[in-house]
DNA sequence: GTCTATAGGTAGATAGAC
DNA sequence: GTCTATCTACCTATAGAC
């Protein structure tokens, strides 16, 4: 219960940045929602920039971790790919609204801003992914794909209705609890239609 | 070659909204971008929300005309399916940044403004597909899918890799030739990643 | 460390000449 | 219709009291 007011601000700022964007954020609302006043904010964190980066990086470092630790692994093919999905969503719905944040910020923001911030943590490296694709594909373990884009669709079925959720939600006229229940389902629903999708036709005549 | 006055705003509009948003807009930049002054530009729209309010209706209709107009066709499902990724990524080909600009603009605003932007144009409308899939799965022509995700996971592989460009190209190092080259690609990788997601047991074991 | 008050700059919008 | 000049409001950041 004892929060500090650095802590407080940092996850105020939280908040608001990842809803707002960074341009679309008042330093006096995230003083409000902190519960202290504008001129405190500046004593923690020199300016609005600053804080910013504190609140991106963290953000940033949560995505590309998680999925750097997961890419990375020296497990074989399917089973890597079905602990992506698992690890993956688990870390989207604990935190839905990260991907969208991210992905707003390195969209509007100038390049020379979106270098820096990249430079501050390490990128997510599918390659290895990629490689392990290639070979089982001409190993015949696995359909014949294109791993590239077979990496890009696992990404996409993953993070895309995160992103899109008011758009989702706005077509199908689904509420919160709604949406997220249909979210926790997406594990088994990503997972089986990747494992069809990739699985060799010996495979896929046996089940 | 004759452009009006107005028809000059909206172009320079068009881009700077959907590269910076509407919050990062400085309608300075419209103006400067569009060769007039700041003053003209109140004359032709009264103020910045009247402005951008036309140029996100636009996109919007376009996204959602085109959508509506493969959902709804009466063809055979995996027909549609097919014509919904061919015509969808030609639209986002010819636009890439409109879904990211869409997507963006739902996150940042509050709920009240979305909600008068979805009132002014018909939303896209998933359901008949969603029927398709599921009666076409009860009848065995496609495997036991779950039509929801199936529809999401479609529409996640063609948008996403769009939205989420300067991320994916920050992580493969990918100049923009090469990354367009890519998505020109990928009309066909959906299509046969889908295809055999979808596909009865019957069917796979004789491809 | 925390507050109030305010400086300094910028952006949206208007007024008025041409 | 198009321009320049300016008003007004707001927002970041700082100064200074406690």
């Amino acid at each position: 219960m004892e929060t500090n007011t650095e802590e407080k601000i940092l996850i105020a700022a939280r908040e608001i940045f990842s809803q707002r964007g960074f341009a679309g954020t008042r330093m006096q609302e995230i003083a409000d929602r902190a519960g202290i006043n504008k001129g405190l904010l500046h004593y923690y964190f020199k300016t609005k920039e600053t804080l910013f980066k504190a609140v991106f990086k963290e953000a940033f470092l949560q995505i590309s971790r998680k999925l750097n630790e997961v890419l990375s692994s020296e497990r074989p093919v399917m089973e890597k790919v079905e602990s992506i999905v698992d690890e993956y969503l688990d870390l989207l719905l604990a935190n839905p609204n990260l991907p969208g944040f991210i992905v707003n910020e390195l969209h509007t923001n100038t390049e020379a801003f979106i270098a820096e911030i990249m430079s501050m943590s390490e990128r997510p490296d599918p390659s290895l992914l990629i490689m392990q694709l290639h070979l089982d594909s001409q190993a015949g373990k696995i359909r014949q794909v294109d791993p590239f884009h077979t990496v890009l669709n696992i990404l996409s079925m993953c993070v895309f209705p995160f992103i899109a959720r008011p758009m989702l939600q706005s077509m199908v006229h689904l509420d919160d609890a709604t949406y997220l229940h249909l979210m926790r389902q997406r594990k088994a629903a990503i997972k089986d239609f990747i494992r069809h999708a990739i699985q060799s036709p010996d495979q896929s005549a046996m089940s």
